[in-house]
DNA sequence: AAAGTTAGTGAATGTTTACTAACTATTCAA
DNA sequence: TTGAATAGTTAGTAAACATTCACTAACTTT
């Protein structure tokens, strides 16, 4: 899944597009103004509108995965923890429109690959959220009460709606500290009490 | 804001459109075949389609509203707490449309009005969700280490993530089940740990 | 009996959508 | 220098969309 320079550059415009006007503006004839050549000049570089959808997708999917496993290089859990979610975070405030593509679910009706790429993506947090969140279990640093499935289902609804929020209210807060404050909140919920 | 017996059927009637087919599905054309009707009769009862989908969620609006009204009735905040989840989710079972309406946010770009509605929609939830938590936590019953607003944030993420799960799932799995269990582990987690 | 209302019809409106066919300009290697 | 691949153009397409049109049959009110 190589991608070409221009067809890098559309789905740069389509990120851009998303931001500004969701997933109803993203249209080939938007795209097509976006990048300052005719509609049908893009079907130069994509065959359909659903592929520079899904390239766009498996690009993101790609950074964010190469981007974890970087980050996370402590053996500390709950520093581990902190660093997945402001690397996150400052992803997203990098790029606003993947917020619109990855939690507006809007995408999700169009077409069955679309839907598949999306859930793929989705995949890729939980894979270097599961490990981080055993690993404290068992060093006894975050609670045992309930299964770790249960602890990333909390963690994962509290981020998304996070999101939502950010979103609706079209990036006018300040992302970087209402979610450091609710890496707090979630640590402060599960960690076992110290004494 | 009174609503017709005709009015409600159509309002039905894109309820059944929404679960079978999403936002996408909802047109004016599969609005009138569900109807058994021609297109322009739908206009004899609504001027727009944001009219009816305005209506929807206004009905759904009230219906929440006054089903957790009746519902809250204890003293004991983790009872209250259980019942109104499992008030709410046997809600959505039995109309899973209103969870692709509501949680789907593919409606929210579709006007201003239905954007607006759908947020009133929203704050139900959490109006009948503070006065229980906090009095939980003046109780002592439930967790004073992080405010109630990171709370409700906490709790209202997982319960949409639930959601979201459920319905791209299809609605195949038992919600009722899942749900329980998502409230067990929620109460777990915010409540104090008693000696 | 006349006048008005309600709830329907089929045909047509204008706009937007993704996509395509046919043509042209540019680049670059043989 | 040719000539083919590449990347763009203009001018279309059919289908889908919400909405509006003139009109009508069946009631109800005056």
């Amino acid at each position: 899944m190589e991608i070409t320079p221009r067809q890098f550059e559309i789905i740069e415009a389509a990120g851009r597009i998303l931001t500004a006007s969701g997933v109803s503006g993203l249209t080939i004839k938007n795209l097509a103004k976006e990048m300052q050549f005719s509609e049908s000049a893009i079907y130069r570089h994509f065959a359909s509108k659903e592929e520079i959808i899904v390239a766009m997708l498996n690009f993101l999917a790609d950074s964010i995965d190469s981007r974890l496993t970087n980050v996370i290089t402590s053996t500390d859990p709950e520093e581990n923890f902190k660093v997945l979610f402001s690397e996150q975070i400052s992803f997203f405030k990098k790029n606003p429109h993947f917020v619109v593509a990855v939690f507006s679910d809007g995408l999700m009706e169009e077409s069955q690959l679309i839907n598949e790429t999306l859930l793929k993506l989705m995949n890729v947090k939980t894979k270097h959220l599961m490990p981080l969140i055993m690993e404290g279990q068992q060093k006894g640093i975050f609670t045992n009460a309930i299964t770790t499935e249960e602890l990333i289902h909390i963690i994962m609804g509290t981020f998304k709606l996070q999101m939502f929020k950010w979103r609706i209210a079209n990036f006018q807060f300040d992302i970087i500290r209402s979610g450091d404050n609710m890496v707090q909140s979630i640590l402060t919920l599960i960690k076992t009490k110290q004494i």
